[in-house]
DNA sequence: CCATATAGTTAACCAGGTTGTCTATCGTGT
DNA sequence: ACACGATAGACAACCTGGTTAACTATATGG
């Protein structure tokens, strides 16, 4: 059961890390009051930022229109975002954050700093800033685009 | 960016990470004869190892025996995997990997390996054991825990 | 020898993705 | 001024991989 070649541990430790945080992040929201939250909508909202269409969070998520649109619909239905028409181009509806959603976009930031200090204080701050250089240096910067400067400020 | 809070970077470049590995891994394999091998097929190979069954496989991979064994008839239609009734238990079915599923399986090895060596070179190989060791110091040691679908991006 | 536990299959469903098609609206070039 | 191409969104059909529930067949222990 012990992986006989060297590289393949790389990408399993990668994923379960991610696992660890997201699952980690997720049983905090659900008990600060988000429980039907799944992982992916924090990263939607974090795409919607102060607002956006389907088409263009479609663009900026990596997926189809379609499934943009399918996504919005399930957070709109749970109440976490909310769409009205552009008076300025009646083709498109302008996709926003409810208080609800901006909630539970603030306490994921939060839980995610939490989250991070947590591994700061096990690995040391240092060994920490070393792996996230060097994540950086061997991803590509621009694949999701999910930092949306300016939302988190705004609270 | 700066305006986003610190721990909100540190799953993105683990996804992104991981992604990238996956995502270079089965251009690859497609290049070596295996094009409709799919990101998540290459852990149920690895988990499914010299044999097992659909229960056992469902358990080691944290999925239901059910979606385990629609994985497992996808393999086997596609000629990676094989499966026989077990003489000292006729309920079960014994689950194992077929020339070409070994094949598969050295190739994705090998290639894991490959992009190992790449990141060694672009990092440094000391700073590479380092992040490693880091990771496996905050990650449960389970690996093979597939139990979140989507997060491998659709392929 | 029977009661219970286990392995596997099937069915119905869900979530989230795809492509294709369709309508409404925008905006530009003649 | 207006026709036409481009764009936004909605809808349908389908795919994959997950879930539970119900069922059959087989093992096993009291």
């Amino acid at each position: 059961m012990s992986s006989d070649s060297p590289g393949f541990e790389l990408p399993l430790l990668l994923l379960l890390g991610f696992r660890v945080l997201i699952d980690e992040l997720h049983a905090e929201l659900a008990r600060q009051g988000h429980p039907e939250l799944r992982p992916m909508h924090g990263f939607v909202m974090q795409a919607i930022g102060r607002g956006t269409t389907a088409v263009e969070l479609g663009r900026t998520l990596g997926v189809s229109k379609q499934a943009a649109g399918k996504t919005i619909e399930t957070l709109e239905r749970a109440g976490y975002v909310e769409r009205a028409v552009d008076p300025a181009d009646t083709r498109r509806k302008l996709v926003r954050l409810t208080p609800r959603g901006l909630d539970a976009l603030r306490l994921s930031a939060h839980g995610f700093d939490v989250l991070r200090r947590r591994w700061a204080d096990e690995l040391g701050e240092e060994r920490l800033l070393a792996l996230e250089a060097d994540l950086r240096k061997v991803t590509p910067p621009d694949l999701f685009r999910l930092d949306t400067p300016g939302w988190f400020g705004s609270l």
